[in-house]
DNA sequence: CTCATTTTGTACCTGCAATTCAAAAAAATG
DNA sequence: CATTTTTTTGAATTGCAGGTACAAAATGAG
């Protein structure tokens, strides 16, 4: 009972999502956010409750989204080797494309909130902690079909390429060149 | 002639640089500098104009400062691995010794304003250029002394090394445990 | 000492961030 | 249809961010 929302919240987050992942936390405002929704301030606040709520929403569903692509990405036929290649080109391109030049949210968030936020920063550490197992699955796939050398520390690697993969993104913030990021994956490739 | 400052602006740029790292840009307040600085807001504004002013300035030392740590570090004796290891992991116990968890300024500044202001992005991108210089020269000592494979490219590496020494500083700020960062550096150098 | 110049501390101002609220509107129930 | 419950709208509230104004204070020049 009682009068229906007029709106979807899923798609409220998805809209809040690309604001904050846009600006940050701190440079977005509530205005910014129910221009963006399509909502007032009274339907945000009674749906969210505030905005770090909306925000933590938000983040969930960045953590998600990213890394069911990522997953999706890995799954995909071939060796292990061009798979991992595959995924680091995708996101070097992804980056390059994004014309405001947002980065990874959760790189974004970490910066910004993770060491004041616990709440945010567990988030964060779980996106982090599927991206590195991703990797490490796909690694030790490599290392059973003999494309990588199965001597080496495959949660290690895995943690390494987490690590490298995180320092793209930042550089994507600032590359003036396609070209940085493309030699960060070469030579990444080459190491493996 | 006129009256002399009662305070040193390069202390207080010091002091304001310590606020702007650990609250990030848009959480720190004028409030928050001049109780740090120990000035009234008049002195601030008559120094450094703005905010914005006083916090390229703090920027702009903290790259200059944390360049010179950097090439004092490389600069040590021994072969060129162990002179990287070494800057490696005295990183990983730079950040995991940080109280506050503040990471490395230039990388959150990155992620929360380098979309957004130029200014500041060229700030960021200098400090990169420079790290990525240092990690490249001794890169290259390391192939002339053979300690490193020649045929490899110093430029692509010394940028791939880049990448993980800014993902590492991600990391370490929800990292729970150092056996994370650690495992990033024994696996960048074994793939050295 | 006086003048010109600069700094300092405090009070003040404007606008907006983040949230709340009152009243109207729109269902669900019986 | 009357009642109850919930949402919506958008104005009101509270406090502070970011900066300005100004008079008093501190210097060196002459």
């Amino acid at each position: 009972m009682g009068r229906p929302k007029q709106f979807d919240p899923d798609v409220a987050v998805e809209r809040a999502m690309s604001v904050f992942w846009r600006k940050g936390y701190a440079a977005t405002t509530p205005q910014d956010l129910v221009d963006e929704i399509g909502i007032g301030k009274g339907s945000l606040y009674n749906t969210f409750g505030s905005k770090h709520a909306l925000f933590e929403r938000a983040l969930a569903r960045y953590r998600d989204s990213q890394a069911a692509w990522l997953a999706e990405l890995l799954d995909h036929p071939g060796s292990a080797r061009d798979r991992l290649r595959g995924a680091l080109e995708a996101l070097v391109e992804l980056d390059l494309g994004d014309q405001d030049r947002r980065g990874c949210m959760a790189v974004n968030t970490a910066a910004e909130l993770a060491a004041s936020d616990a709440g945010t920063a567990d988030t964060v550490r779980e996106m982090f902690a599927r991206t590195e197992s991703a990797f490490r699955a796909t690694v030790e796939q490599g290392q059973r079909a003999g494309e990588i050398d199965a001597g080496r520390d495959a949660a290690a690697v895995a943690a390494w390429l987490l690590a490298t993969v995180i320092g793209m993104r930042v550089l994507a913030k600032t590359a003036v060149d396609a070209a940085q990021l493309r030699r960060v994956v070469d030579a990444a490739m080459g190491s493996l």
